[in-house]
RNA sequence: CGGGAUGUGGUGUAACGGCUAACAUUCUCGCUUUGGGAGCGAGCGACUCCGGGUUCGAAUCCCGGCAUCCCGACCA
């Protein structure tokens, strides 16, 4: 894409209204658009990334054999009193609207209650579990307060999965694979290093369940780390005797561990028989016998992700992302007018490569501080000087020293 | 929801209760320039968040609202 055909533009000092780092250098790039507080518009650079992350996620959730479906933000409170969560007393963040008719509605927080609903019509026999069905969708949440830029906003977007299985057997062998899914998520967006299967207490139907926690000062959750090279963490609001007992870490002293602030980018449930009792989702077992189906859920915040990205990855000039989810491969800048530079533009294209192309004609100072701010991880700079030096000059955003490469080496 | 801070052109800032609200940047036009936000000239752009009040006079002081950020509480 042609800079100058791209609508946004950097500015040159970042929003006075944001302090967090996410919102301040995606603003200030033009990533996003502020709406309100927690509500953010996703603009041309901010939605190619939020696509590419989405990718990485539907193509691990697809591997273990999630079905991908859409479901509505409107919600009909019926299925929801069936569970009890209607009632701002249960849950106190719905959004809610009515019809003109006066009949109240919700907007998505969550999908629990209208999948099953949905899976009612299609799930009647042993032979139609286990399987699972997941959706990107934006979830509507009435948070008191929206604070930290994009990491947790009122308005977002989810990748939520459900498993429906025969039974608890079944649930947790799939269960135990979502797991590893979801390092392997993260790890394919840069940041599995840091990031950490986390005990937490399990809700309603389990005793535990697992977060996901990436180490950052931007979190505002604490973990006690457990295991390092395991990447096994405890949340600090749960962490107590009874988990240590129950994980075998009876030798496990608290002041010798460590405690790092960090941000829950993933979190799964085990929901047992909740909803699919209170909702009557039931099979037929093979001896004919009906049987309530074993449900489990599985969220990741695919704009938080984002946002923890930018935390993590970025320095004093800008954001630095990572190659899988860039909004662009290479940031190509041409220094001062060279025809040569449209021709490498061109070539790059032609053979697949995602190219942003800076073309403005704008100061050289201008363009190196805005591919800094705009943080594609290879810049490749065309000049008289590199052309004398036989080809284009290639820099790594996260490194210091750029390299004379040719044009060919450059198309491969 | 409790506490705190802040609201001034698109953006970032300035202005003692007193001239036509200043500067930078962005934007437009012209010229120059092209390896780290370059230069010169000319322009456009604001009921100083909203509503009251005090005062001869309010961006400035007071009251109320709204908005944004931060701390806390909350966050299946």
């Amino acid at each position: 894409m042609r800079q100058t055909n791209l609508f946004t533009k950097t500015r040159k000092e970042a929003p006075r209204d944001e302090i967090s780092k996410n919102a301040k250098l995606l603003i200030q790039a033009g990533y996003i658009s502020k709406e309100m507080a927690g509500v953010y518009s996703f603009l041309p650079l901010g939605l190619r990334v939020l696509e590419n992350i989405k990718d990485i996620v539907r193509d691990e959730m697809s591997k273990i054999g999630g079905q991908e479906i859409l479901m509505t933000a409107l919600q009909g409170k019926e299925v929801w009193e069936k569970t009890d969560r209607w009632d701002d007393e249960k849950v106190d963040d719905w959004f809610k609207t009515d019809l003109k008719t006066g009949t109240e509605l919700g907007l998505a927080f969550t999908h629990e209650e209208p999948l099953t609903q949905v899976m009612k019509n299609f799930i009647s026999s042993y032979k139609n579990l286990p399987c699972s069905v997941y959706q990107f969708q934006t979830k509507f949440r009435n948070e008191l307060r929206a604070k930290s830029g994009i990491l947790r906003g009122r308005e977002f977007l989810m990748k939520d999965l459900y498993s429906f299985s025969k039974n608890k057997e079944e649930h947790e062998e799939f269960y135990e694979k979502m797991k590893d899914v979801y390092m392997n998520i993260f790890e394919r967006l840069g940041f599995g290093d840091v990031t950490y299967t986390t005990i937490s207490s399990g809700g309603s139907f389990s005793k535990y369940s697992y977060e996901f926690q990436t180490l950052t000062e931007a979190g505002e959750d604490i973990v006690y780390i457990i295991d390092d090279v395991k990447k096994i963490a405890v949340n600090k609001d749960d962490f107590n005797d009874e988990v240590l007992k129950d994980f075998n870490l009876e030798n496990v002293k608290k002041e010798d561990l460590e405690q790092r602030k960090s941000i829950e980018v993933g979190d799964i449930y085990s929901l047992g028989e909740k909803y699919s009792k209170a909702l009557g989702l039931s099979y037929k077992d093979e001896n004919g016998e009906e049987k309530f189906v074993y449900m489990g859920s599985y969220g990741i915040g695919v704009t938080r992700l984002m946002g923890t990205i930018v935390e993590i990855f970025s320095d004093e000039n800008g954001i630095v992302w990572p190659e899988t989810v860039a909004p662009f491969q290479i940031h190509l800048l041409s220094l001062g007018k060279n025809e040569e530079a449209d021709k490498i533009y061109e070539k790059l294209i032609a053979v697949g490569k995602e190219v942003l192309y800076d073309d403005r004609e704008v100061n050289a100072g201008q363009k190196f501080a805005d591919a800094d701010l705009i943080g594609i991880p290879n810049r490749v700079v065309v000049s008289e000087k590199s052309l004398k030096e036989g080809g284009v000059e290639l820099k790594k955003r996260n490194e210091e020293v750029s390299k004379i490469v040719s044009i060919d080496e450059l198309s491969n």
